[in-house]
DNA sequence: ATAAAATTTGACCCTTGGGTATAATTTTAA
DNA sequence: TTAAAATTATACCCAAGGGTCAAATTTTAT
């Protein structure tokens, strides 16, 4: 990539950052091009150099926080450790995740029904994969005896709800901070699939 | 309430229900006055006889939900039973009413911040004093020794972020039953909590 | 039967906002 | 230093959609 390439895909990301937050804030169709440029003292003509359209910026922030979680899970997946605790790992990452990056989550999880189907297809494939990786943690626990054997894809779906939630309360000015969430949230929703503690 | 009152309400609220579920399937923006008038054989011109706004469509559907649950939730109030079995009625009957007026629902959690400030104030209201009759459940039950003692209202926030993300997947094709779900979500959320079983 | 009230119609208004075109300006390279 | 490429600014286009209005039609009551 050329200095120039490379200075465009910054600025590309810098844009896609705060589209995620005024989207997070005030709602994709609240949002306005205009006002995301004005954040970043471009014009709307001249933010129109770096993206092809809004629904464009939608689906770049869909990418990047499905991106991220593939990232951590695939990580964890690497670690070799016993399935209740990489299960643990996971909702332990996927909650600093969200309230890491609560912005771009917070877009991915309110406004997966305004992406086009050719954008949606994608997102939604990296969600399975994600999804499939957490059912073959569960699958693997189920037969070593550690879990109970459970319906995976309502757990999955449980779980994920649980913690998903949590972009719609957590602040950071709050009391709780992401580790604390983190380590009560894994703790809670395992203990259920437990067979013998 | 005159026969002609009677009449009119009757049809807003089968516009309302209308609105719900084009707005549950569609998305707010996306779902158009005219496209709810003309599910209904009516005009965009006719339809404003019955209807102040779009936003106003939009508050009936978030107060039709919320007193669905007030009203299941006071009901358990009244009954009586020990804080655990409390809990898990209402945790069922959460379930269930999310699962049988999906659309409803599905507005109501899909479209808080679309709501313009003076009618957020009232539904707010509502859900903050659902969740109170909640944490009462939790409280109560930490004193009696059936509950763990747990920051109560992180484990309300865990419980009714995976009960809500039910309408994220359910569907009325799927294999499970409202029943079902609502027992296997009853249990599952229900033992963390308990002191011993 | 007929006047009054209720309901419906369809044309119309008007703002908002995504997107574009073109020209101006700045940056880069030779 | 100057021509080409990259970037930015301004003005504009246009469709969509919420909402209104006056006139037409239907329903109801006497």
């Amino acid at each position: 990539m050329s200095f120039r390439e490379e200075r465009a895909a910054e600025r590309k990301l810098n844009i896609i950052r705060t589209a995620a937050r005024l989207f997070s804030e005030k709602g994709y169709h609240e949002a306005t091009v205009e006002d995301i440029a004005k954040e970043l003292k471009y014009t709307k003509g001249s933010i129109y150099y770096y993206i092809q359209s809004k629904q464009d910026l939608l689906f770049e922030c869909h990418d990047l926080a499905m991106n991220m979680l593939m990232a951590s899970i695939d990580k964890i997946k690497e670690s070799g450790l016993a399935p209740d605790l990489m299960l643990k790992e996971v909702i332990k990452g996927h909650v600093e995740i969200m309230v890491g990056e609560l912005n771009l989550i917070n877009v991915s999880l309110a406004s997966d029904f305004l992406l086009q189907d050719e954008y949606a297809e994608i997102i939604v494939k990296k969600r399975d994969l994600y999804e499939e990786s957490i059912k073959k943690i569960i699958v693997e626990g189920i037969k070593q005896g550690i879990f109970k054997p459970v319906p995976e894809k309502m757990v999955i779906f449980l779980i994920m709800g649980a913690i998903n939630w949590i972009s719609r309360w957590f602040s950071e000015k709050g009391p709780l901070s992401k580790e604390e969430i983190a380590q009560f949230y894994a703790d809670y929703l395992l203990a259920p699939l437990m067979l013998k503690q």
